[in-house]
RNA sequence: GGCCCCAUCGUCUAGUUAGGUCUAGGACAUCGGAUUUUCAUUCCGGUAACAGGGGUUCAAAUCCCCUUGGGGUCACCA
C-alpha cells in the first residue's frame, strides 16, 4: 500500500504556525514512507479571491522546503484539486446516498430545527433529529419539491451503531450513534458541506492516512458513517494535538495576537521581531503580520530549518536526547507513534534557540545572501550585487559571528552601514562614558591623535595602541574602551572593538569622534 | 451543558504499550561561576515536576476507579 497524506487548507490569505505543523507530520509521513502527500484546496465557501488567498500558504510551503506530489500548479492524476471544482463528484455521491436510503430530504423549516435543539437543551435532554421528513411518501416529497420547497440533505444516522476507530495518536476512541443529529450533508442549493466533501475527496483522492489536528476529533464519526454509507473503505486516523498559544493549552490564535503581545513567554520573539520589521518597512503594530502565521518567521529572517526543527519537536521526539533534526533526518526519523497526545504550547524562546543552532552551522556564503535583502529593503545598501558591498557585508557579518542569529540581526551591526551623520547614539550611555567625566573629551582628543598617525589601521596594533594609551595616561581601558566604542558605533557593546576599527577605516573611525567631541561638548555647556 | 480529548520541572519533552534499572533523564528559559578587558558565544554548576484521593501489587510516574483541573467541539463554517 502506498502510503498517501493529505493537507487540506481554506483559502485565507495566510498559513497558520499550527497548520504548517500539521502539515509537517502529513508531509512527514508521507516522505517517510516513500508515499504522496497531496495539496487539496477547501474552497466551498469561498467566492473569488481564491488565487491571491492561497499564495501564502504555498509560499510558507515552498520557503519551507515542503513539496507536494498533487495538487494547485502541479495538477495530478485525480485533478482538480480544488474543492470548488469538484462538484461533480459531490452531486453524484450525494445521489446514491438518496438512492440507497441512507441520506434523505428533510424540509423542516431551520427555525423549527433550531428550537428543537434548543428545547432539548433545555430540558437536559440528547438532541438527535425529529426525522419528521422520513415519514413524507414518495408522492409527498415529490410534490414538496415540486412546489420549491427548500430541503437540505441529512445523513440518516444507523442510531444503533457505535462507531470506534484505533486512532494513530488516541488509541481507540468510539462514539454512541444514538447520541448524534443526523449531520447536513447538503445545503438547501445543493452544495455540499465539509464533512461530506472531505469524505468524498479523501476517498476518491485515496488518502490512506488522514492526519489532522484533534480539533476534528467530533467530525470522525460523522465522516466514518460517511465512509461507511458510501461503500468506501475508511482511511486510518491520527489526530495530533493542535498548536497552542506559549505557556497554555489554549488554541492558538490569530485574534489572540494582543493578548500574545503581554506573554512574557512571547517577548523575546516580539521584541527581535519589531526590531527588525520596522527596519523593513512593515509595521510591527499591525496584526497583518504576527508570530501567528509562518510568513513573519520569514520576514523577521528566520531559517527554514529553524521552524521546521521546532514545529517537529512540538508534540513529538525521538527519544530522550536529540534536538536537532534536519528536513532529511526528519523524514527518516519520524513515526506517529512518537506523536505526544496532549496540546504543545508554542515556546518561542526554544525556538529562537532551533534558530541560532541553525544559522551557527550556515556557510557563510549563505548566511551572506541571507543579509543581503534585509540591509537592501533598509535602505542600508544600494546594490546587492556590488562585489565591494558584498565583501564589506560579508565582513561585518564575520564580525558579528553568533550574534546573527535572525538575518534581521544583521541590523545589530547598522553602524557599518549609515552614514557618520546618521549614526544614532545610544544617549544614555553616552552621558555616562563620555559627556559626564570630566576627562573623557580630553582622553579621546589625545586618542585621535594617536590614531591619526599610527601607521598600521588594523586590529591587532590597534588594540595594542588602545592598551598602551591606557597605562601611559594611567586610566583604567575600562575609561577608554567603552568611551571610544559609543563615539565610533553609538553603541555601548557590540562586536569586537578593535576589529570594528579596522572595518570602519580610519577616516570614518576619526570623523566620528571627532562628531562625538562637538556633541559632548555641545551638551556639556548646554 | 452534551459528546470527546488531555494531565511529568516555568516551557518543550523522555520514561507509561511489556510495573522494579526513576533517590524521574534531556533541552529551552532562569540563577550562579569560568573564559571573552564590552556584548554575544563557549564551558562548568545550581534551582525546578510525576494534579489529588482511593485501590491492585512484594513493588506504581507507569495498571484500575473516582475527583479535580485544562482543552476541543457542538452550523445549511472549514
Amino acid at each position: 500500500m502506498t502510503v498517501r497524506t493529505r493537507f487540506a487548507p481554506s483559502p485565507t490569505g495566510y498559513m497558520h504556525i499550527g497548520g504548517m505543523r500539521t502539515a509537517l507530520f502529513c508531509w512527514l509521513w508521507a516522505r517517510h514512507n516513500r508515499g504522496q502527500f497531496i495539496l487539496r484546496i477547501d474552497d466551498t465557501d469561498q467566492q473569488r479571491n481564491v488565487d491571491a488567498a492561497l499564495g501564502p500558504i504555498l509560499d510558507a510551503f515552498r520557503w519551507l522546503g515542503l513539496d507536494w506530489d498533487e495538487g494547485p500548479e502541479v495538477g495530478g492524476p485525480h485533478a482538480p484539486y480544488f474543492q470548488s471544482q469538484r462538484r461533480s463528484l459531490y452531486d453524484a455521491a450525494l445521489q446514491q446516498l438518496l438512492d440507497a436510503g441512507k441520506a434523505y430530504r428533510d424540509f423542516e423549516a431551520p427555525e423549527d430545527t433550531q428550537s428543537q435543539r434548543e428545547a432539548a437543551e433545555k430540558e437536559k435532554r440528547v438532541y438527535v433529529s425529529s426525522r419528521a421528513s422520513l415519514v413524507l411518501s414518495q408522492e409527498e416529497t415529490a410534490k414538496l419539491m415540486a412546489e420549491g420547497r427548500p430541503f437540505v440533505v441529512r445523513l440518516l444516522v444507523p442510531r444503533t451503531d457505535k462507531v470506534v476507530i484505533d486512532d494513530h495518536v488516541r488509541g481507540q476512541v468510539e462514539w454512541d450513534c444514538s447520541l448524534m443529529p443526523d449531520p447536513v450533508v447538503a445545503r438547501s442549493d445543493g452544495s455540499p458541506l465539509y464533512n461530506f466533501a472531505t469524505v468524498v475527496d479523501d476517498a476518491a483522492l485515496e488518502i490512506t492516512h488522514v492526519i489532522r489536528a484533534e480539533e476534528h476529533l467530533p467530525n470522525t464519526p460523522i465522516q466514518v458513517l460517511l465512509h461507511r454509507a458510501l461503500g468506501y473503505k475508511t482511511p486510518e486516523w491520527a489526530h495530533i494535538p493542535y498548536v497552542a498559544s506559549p505557556g497554555s493549552k489554549e488554541k492558538m490564535s490569530k485574534r489572540k495576537i494582543d493578548k500574545y503581545r503581554t506573554n512574557p513567554q512571547f517577548q523575546k520573539l516580539f521584541e527581535l521581531g519589531d526590531q527588525v520589521l520596522s527596519r523593513v518597512g512593515i509595521d510591527p503594530g499591525s496584526d497583518a503580520l504576527s508570530p501567528v502565521m509562518v510568513a513573519y518567521y520569514q520576514q523577521v529572517g528566520f531559517l527554514p530549518a529553524g521552524v521546521l526543527n521546532a514545529l517537529v519537536r512540538l508534540g513529538w521526539s525521538l527519544d530522550d536526547q536529540a534536538e536537532f533534526f534536519t528536513l532529511s533526518e526528519m523524514v527518516q526519523k519520524f513515526t506517529l507513534e512518537r506523536v505526544i497526545k496532549s496540546a504543545a504550547g508554542l515556546d518561542p524562546d526554544k525556538m529562537l534557540n532551533f534558530q541560532a543552532h541553525w544559522m551557527s552551522e550556515l556557510p557563510a556564503e549563505e548566511k551572506l545572501a541571507g543579509c543581503l535583502p534585509f540591509l537592501k529593503k533598509a535602505g542600508l545598501i544600494d546594490d546587492e550585487n556590488d562585489a565591494a558591498t558584498r565583501a564589506r557585508v560579508a565582513s561585518v557579518i564575520d564580525l558579528a559571528a553568533d550574534r546573527i542569529r535572525v538575518f534581521g540581526d544583521i541590523f545589530q551591526l547598522d553602524e557599518f552601514f549609515v552614514a557618520d551623520e546618521r549614526l544614532k547614539m545610544d544617549d544614555k550611555n553616552f552621558q555616562k562614558r563620555v559627556v559626564k567625566p570630566e576627562a573623557a573629551v580630553d582622553l579621546l582628543r589625545d586618542l585621535r591623535k594617536r590614531l591619526e598617525v599610527v601607521t598600521d589601521f588594523t586590529a591587532t596594533p590597534l588594540h595594542d595602541l588602545l592598551q598602551g594609551f591606557a597605562g601611559e595616561k594611567q586610566v583604567k581601558v575600562g575609561d577608554v574602551f567603552p568611551a571610544l566604542r559609543l563615539c565610533v558605533t553609538g553603541k555601548a557593546q557590540g562586536a569586537d572593538l578593535f576589529r570594528s576599527l579596522e572595518l570602519l577605516g580610519r577616516d570614518c573611525v576619526l570623523g566620528r569622534i571627532d562628531r562625538a567631541i562637538g556633541l559632548a561638548e555641545s551638551q556639556r555647556a548646554g
